[in-house]
RNA sequence: GGGCUCGUAGAUCAGUGGUAGAUCACUCCCUUGGCAUGGGAGAGGCCCCGGGUUCAAAUCCCGGCGAGUCCA
């Protein structure tokens, strides 16, 4: 079925011996040595049968089966190369993490378009897989964390036309050469060759596909032979697994996978490949939680461990099911199981997540709420609980710095930090998850009601909290909560549909291609130079369709060479002009694609014309000095704030430019000092910007990955910029010398997410300027202030503000005091309505004094209808265009009514109906209540009815 | 990149359009030989900012800023 036999007929299989079998298990062919053979190997056909019996001669620890492994290949003309981050992000944007050491060379080298570091080569490469989070610690077999060690060869095939497209040529060596290394690497170490098995296996993903083998041995699936072959293609001959056609490439690739922790653990024979390749920390963990078993219970779990081991185990939920066969086969209740079992298997999870971390954060991810930053925090809260929930007495830092110091990072200092940070962060989190969770227990528990599905979903969601640890702290107040089994499916109901981001690209430029050779650049060479000649070449219209500017014709034009910078690495493009013999016609975009620069004119200049071009050069200038400070601020950044800072974007302008850095705190007045000044250093030393187009593999070997701060370029030779120490690889213009950029001062830090953070500077003359408006700023505060010293500003500010506020209650306590005074001279519009007097009266005033005028006549045991036209705060600074007090003309009416206790007349309603007559409305309670409307004039006639409303309303 | 939640006294939070509140912390007084404690009184608010709706906005709507959280 797979359509494929024929590539898997090696000569090495043939010259070897070997035979193709059918598995009686499951049905998948292999090859083996064994004639007799009647299964495949590879569970759940066969057990594992290294435990307790190792399969090599020699034990290794994860670091000497490395460098066996590395080791071996180097001495059979591989290179060896240093592994890459394992944030695969830094040069792909198509995933996260890396998965698989292949993924260190796509899509570049793998397509063909950049050479390898080497060919071929070796290297063991860090990779981190969540896919099966909830198993690790359980299974015995799966950590988040691993190690793949792998020899790639990059081959093209050798009867193409034009063998230089490609980045590599020939075939360095292909299927029989990769089983052949395979097979002999077994050998060397001491493997039994009888008991390999070869299993045929076809291999699709990601657009590509082609004939890909496991290789089994006791029961361990130890290595994957990828040999990458093959694209999707609608007309293809090969048909694969998943239902797509695929057709063999120009280029082909060989894509091994060694697990390095499998290896270490079959040459141990331990029960679960966690002791195999973490013992220090798990004798650690197992000391610092008091866990011991009797030799009985250790024998159980040891028997539980091989069990387990062999089970087809794909989700958690299965585990707990598979449990209960386990149990069953040993003789013990599930629960006896699971009790004895839960506090190794997280501390065997707690192992591997703190490797994880260590790989995470010593590679320079910082913990926040997106992209890989959010990863590892959701890796460092899991372990957070775990380490909890098993009881491990020591902090989290100190765990993570165990694994980072194994695996050599020499920033240990920073990972210890951003783990303290996030820890705390974590802590803030869960408290005020808890605070949150017990109210709503509390709310709920009264009711004698559970906490329904829809608040658990929305603790969850919005505020981080674990069902299960609101189900605990719901528990201490007594209210019930019931989980649904499918809760997290519930929570990716919430965000089911959200994602619609439509693609905002900028399609300005996706017109049809001139058929024209690559522009020939001269900003390179001649960054100071404005003025040029060049040839028209050809001379696009753009505009009519897609555009609604108003459907005025644009230009594309082309030439044989510019010095206009086309928009890139958060440039933007230089303006300027063409001068023909007839026109200068401006220039207002350039964009670049596919090698061709486009320049966005108004006017068709004819293509054939010879034109002068002219850049705005105080523009470029501007546009210069920024770029060069950007490479500027990120030093000094890295230097105050740490190693791990590095560019999560940046746009440069021509009177200020910004650069989001990632970092895991926010950044202090004084660190922005301490960076400002290490920036105007750089500036002064003035030392030569220069730029150099080395080999790749050349500079990322001097300089390493953080060389791509803004993005990977594609291409054999790369450029890179060099500023004093630091180097960059950049595509940007830049001055020729520090000291041309003139002046760099930060503006304004913002935390753009969570872990980034936000710099907007501004260099040379727009420094200045920029430093100019917020002088301007202060002096004029200081003026407005009486004319004082700018230094004065802030303590005077201060000594305004404290006076304002006390102020503000002296005129509260006076407006009391009037209120008073108001009551005692009121007899005049005193009525009787029933046994209570009421106060009917307008006092022009705010709405404050009114309600407190209202309470005063209130405690006198008397109903107060209170009226104010114009409606002023009453703090009388008068100077409004329509003063109040010329009567009723202007300005809307207020009401206050009060009723004192024991009077049954309901506030409200008086409110409502006076203001009704006002063309408004108002309302409150019965015994306090107030309104208004637009029409003030009216306020004496409704004022004349008042005494009428109230005895109809007191009835 | 997207979704959701939240910004009110120093802290934690109530407050569903109508006079800004509680608890703790703080200050003072009383109780005590002193402390823990207990009783009483007081101070402390640009209700994040800016617009809008309304007679009236802490409250409703829009925008911004700040914080948290989940997903890719």
């Amino acid at each position: 079925m797979s359509g494929l036999e024929a590539e898997y007929r090696l000569d090495y299989f043939e010259e070897e011996g070997f035979t193709r079998k059918e598995c009686s298990g499951c049905g998948d062919f292999f090859w083996t040595r064994d004639g007799e053979r009647e299964l495949c190997g590879e569970p759940p056909c066969e057990e594992y049968s290294f435990i307790d019996n190792p399969g090599f001669s020699e034990e290794y620890s994860l670091e000497e089966m490395r460098e066996a492994f590395l080791s071996f290949f180097e001495e059979h003309d591989h290179e060896r190369i240093d592994p890459y981050p394992v944030a695969a992000n830094r040069w792909r944007d198509d995933v996260l993490l890396t998965q698989a050491s292949v993924y260190d060379f796509q899509p570049l080298v793998t397509s063909g378009t950049t050479p390898p570091p080497a060919n071929p080569l070796t290297i063991s490469q860090p990779c981190i897989r969540m896919q099966d989070i909830d198993n690790v610690g359980k299974t015995g077999r799966h950590t988040m964390a691993f190690e793949m060690m792998a020899h790639h060869a990059f081959n093209a095939r050798e009867d193409l036309e034009d063998p230089e497209q490609y980045a590599y040529q020939g075939e360095v060596y292909w299927k029989s050469e990769t089983v052949a290394y395979c097979d002999e690497f077994f050998e060397w170490m001491g493997a039994n060759p009888e008991e390999i098995t070869y299993i045929e296996d076809p291999w699709v993903g990601g657009g590509n596909a082609g004939p890909a083998i496991e290789v089994i041995y006791r029961g361990a699936e130890l290595a994957t032979l990828v040999f990458m072959s093959m694209e999707q293609d609608p007309e293809g001959d090969f048909e694969m697994k998943d239902g797509n056609t695929y057709s063999k490439m120009d280029t082909y690739i060989v894509d091994t996978g060694y697990g390095l922790e499998r290896w270490a653990w079959v040459s141990q024979g331990t029960p679960t490949v966690y002791e195999a390749i973490y013992p220090d920390m798990i004798s650690f963990l197992e000391d610092n939680v008091g866990l011991t078993y009797t030799d009985e219970q250790s024998d159980l779990v040891r028997r539980a461990a091989k069990l387990s081991g062999n089970l087809d185990i794909d989700a958690v939920t299965n585990v707990e099911r598979a449990r209960e066969g386990i149990a069953a086969e040993l003789g013990v209740s599930v629960e006896e199981l699971t009790d004895l079992l839960r506090p190794l298997e997280d501390i065997y999870a707690i192992a591997d997540h703190c490797r994880t971390l260590a790989y995470m954060l010593g590679d320079g991810i910082v913990p926040s709420n997106v992209g890989t930053g959010y990863l590892a925090r959701m890796v460092l809260r899991r372990t957070k609980r775990l380490c909890d929930t098993v009881g491990v007495d020591a902090p989290l830092d100190e765990l993570v710095d165990m694994q980072a110091d194994r695996l050599g990072y020499d920033n240990r200092d920073t990972i210890r930090d951003m783990v303290r940070t996030e820890g705390e962060k974590y802590r803030e989190t869960l408290d005020r998850g808890g605070r949150r969770v017990r109210q709503l227990a509390n709310e709920y528990a009264e009711r004698d009601e559970p906490i329904p599905v829809g608040e658990l979903l929305e603790l969850y969601d919005s505020h981080g909290i674990q069902p299960d640890t609101a189900e605990e702290i719901a528990a201490d107040v007594g209210a019930s909560v019931t989980i649904p089994d499918e809760f997290y499916r519930l929570v990716a109901e919430r965000h089911a549909g959200e994602d619609e981001a439509a693609e905002t690209g900028d399609t300005r430029h996706d017109g049809p291609l001139a058929e024209v050779p690559a522009t020939d650049r001269l900003y390179y060479d001649d960054p100071e130079g404005t003025e040029f000649e060049a040839v028209v070449l050809d001379v696009l219209e753009r505009g009519a369709d897609g555009s609604d500017d108003d459907g005025t014709a644009e230009y594309d034009v082309v030439l044989d060479q510019t010095l206009f910078y086309p928009e890139g690495g958060g440039q933007p493009a230089d303006h300027g002009t063409l001068t023909t013999d007839d026109a200068t016609i401006s220039v207002s975009d350039v964009q670049i694609r596919d090698g061709v620069v486009y320049h966005r004119t108004a006017e068709d200049p004819g293509t054939g014309t010879m034109v002068r071009g002219r850049i705005d050069p105080v523009r470029r200038r501007r546009l210069m000095a920024h770029h060069t400070a950007t490479h500027i601020v990120i030093d000094a950044a890295r230097r105050v704030l740490g190693e791990h800072v590095r560019q999560a974007g940046a746009q440069k302008g021509t009177d200020r430019s910004r650069i989001d850095l990632r970092h895991y705190d926010r950044i202090s007045r004084e660190e922005i000092k301490e960076i400002e000044a290490l920036a105007n250093g750089a500036v002064t030393r003035n030392v030569p910007v220069t730029q150099e187009w080395p080999d790749r593999r050349a500079a990322e070997e001097a300089h390493g990955f953080d060389l791509y701060q803004g993005g990977v370029p594609a291409g054999t030779d790369i450029r890179l910029i060099h500023v004093a120490e630091d180097v960059q690889a950049c595509g940007g213009t830049h001055v020729c010398r520090t000291g041309d950029v003139g002046a760099i001062k930060v503006l304004k830090t913002t935390r753009v997410q969570d872990g980034v953070e936000r710099l907007v500077f501004a260099a040379g003359d727009a420094a200045i300027a920029a430093t100019q408006e917020t002088e301007d700023a202060l002096y004029e505060a200081a003026e407005v202030l009486g004319d004082i010293e700018p230094a004065k500003v802030p303590e005077t500010a201060g000594d305004f503000f404290a006076e304002w506020k006390e102020r503000g209650k002296r005129i509260d306590e006076l407006n009391r005091q009037l209120a008073d005074a108001r009551v005692g001279g009121s007899d005049g519009e005193e009525v009787e309505i029933g046994d209570t007097k009421a106060l009917v009266r307008r006092i022009d005033t705010g709405v404050d004094e009114l309600r407190a005028t209202a309470n005063a006549i209130v405690e006198e045991e008397k109903i107060a209808v209170l009226a104010s036209v114009g409606g002023g705060d009453g703090s009388g600074d008068g100077d409004e265009e329509d003063e109040g007090g010329d009567g009723s003309e202007d300005g809307s009416a207020q009401f206050v009514v009060a009723v004192p206790e024991g009077v049954s007349i309901n506030a409200g309603e008086v409110v409502a109906e006076l203001a009704s007559k006002v063309g408004g409305g108002g309302g409150g309670p019965p015994d306090f209540a107030q309104g208004g409307g637009p029409e003030g004039e009216k306020v004496d006639t409704v004022l004349d009815d008042a005494p009428d409303v109230l005895r109809r309303l007191s009835a």
